[in-house]
DNA sequence: ATGTAACCTGTAAACTTTTACAGGTTGACA
DNA sequence: TGTCAACCTGTAAAAGTTTACAGGTTACAT
């Protein structure tokens, strides 16, 4: 194993194209001590429906058997992902609810691995697994490991998400002017028109064209949607 | 220095109380090399008054300078920290824009920091200032210690936020029903009632009285900074 | 058995949002 | 000078939200 640098991470900076960032975050792994290597982003739009997007380079009959049974739906480590940043270590504890999972996917060679979730200033969610098939994790090598995997696992979604953004989301990308930014956080906080424009000092058609724009602007239906999108992807902070 | 490891963070587990929590950042501070520790926690509710907490260790008569010429609105490491996720090292270019500040700063000893901002389940942000007086940053001391001041920001903003979440929203623990999260995430999307009312097969009004409870459990005035609420909390995911 | 949380439904009036229409000013920049 | 982005304004009808009122069922735990 070679020294693990953040120089090493560096590199990962810029990469135009997911599938070649994955491949890197795979060397990445290797060097620090994994075979495999997942990488489970989360985009929570719309929030009815939102879009998942998996990388990993587990065996591929584990994978096609992943998709096949919807484990998914199933993978606790994924939920994990969803509600906490706290990293999380296979076991047999973790996957007390889903047994045959586990199973599963041990009799594919998947022993022995860890989970980091991570988040971004878009609300995007993104966790990094490593894993491997031999030599169980001792404390020592958690110790060493731990805070180098969650910023690894930081820098690649960093990565991940700014590619796949602009690729999926296009709309994240459309600036809004000063006064959409403004009547979109009144409106959040839960003002009326006619209360903004007392707030703002213009018409109450003022402020329902601004709002118009806005949600033209972020692909949404109406100003609800408009609001949740644009505080999600953190453009009212 | 003594080593620095994992199992000092573990400590940070479960504390009760802001203040003490702080105290021993401030402690994990000095191990690591540093004399100064600042803690900024930013609370984006409501979104047109957001909260900031900070807490530091700053010499007092910098935390007055810094009170009374309200630099909070100009440091440009709180706004970095607002956007990025990325660390910062305080340096002429960074200060560029605030000169004034950079070198008030420096005539009260704070000549050397860097900040590592990070973001929580709940939209929180906080960011970690570690500074001190003497000995500049060097690339060995930054690749020995970056990611190590990640983890430590991640977990440090992992109790922090808990405890004052806690105390300054008690709304956010107050759990929605299944049939509130169903009905806010499809209002989320733009959905009006009663297309919602087709979607979940049940009356407009009983769509509206759902909608009416959680705005109520999540202490907003409408619909609309319900589900704003609801979504940047994580409740929708 | 009694309570409790979650769920479900109806009506009506007052208010707010959405969507058309149509028009204007200002300041920056080439 | 012309173009552009950002800003501003009006009216009116249709659709949606909010807030009262008032009533109900079901499942589960003490």
């Amino acid at each position: 194993m070679k020294t693990w640098q953040e120089d090493q991470l560096n590199a990962l900076h810029g990469v135009k194209c997911e599938h070649k960032l994955f491949e890197m975050m795979v060397t990445l792994a290797r060097d620090f001590g994994f075979d495999y290597c997942a990488y489970v982003l989360h985009i929570p739009f719309p929030l009815t429906r939102p879009g998942v997007k998996i990388f990993n380079n587990y065996p591929v009959a584990w994978q096609t058997r992943y998709q096949v049974q919807n484990y998914l739906a199933v993978d606790p480590t994924v939920r994990h992902g969803l509600r906490s940043l706290l990293p999380v270590i296979w076991s047999d504890d973790l996957f007390l609810s889903s047994r045959e999972f586990w199973e599963d996917a041990r009799s594919f060679g998947l022993n022995v691995g860890l989970a980091q979730p991570c988040r971004d200033e878009n609300a995007i969610g993104g966790m990094l697994t490593l894993a491997r098939s031999g030599e169980p994790l001792s404390e020592a090598e958690l110790q060493d490991k731990g805070s180098k995997m969650a910023w690894f696992t930081q820098v690649a979604h960093l990565e991940m998400s700014r590619i796949l953004c602009a690729k999926t989301m296009p709309e994240t990308e459309v600036p809004l002017s000063t006064r959409e930014i403004d009547v979109l956080r009144w409106t959040a906080d839960g003002k009326t028109s006619s209360e903004i424009s007392d707030i703002l000092d213009i018409s109450v058609r003022t402020v329902n064209f601004h709002l118009g724009n806005a949600t033209v602007k972020l692909n949404a239906v109406n100003k609800t949607a408009a609001v949740v999108r644009a505080a999600l992807l953190g453009m009212l902070h």
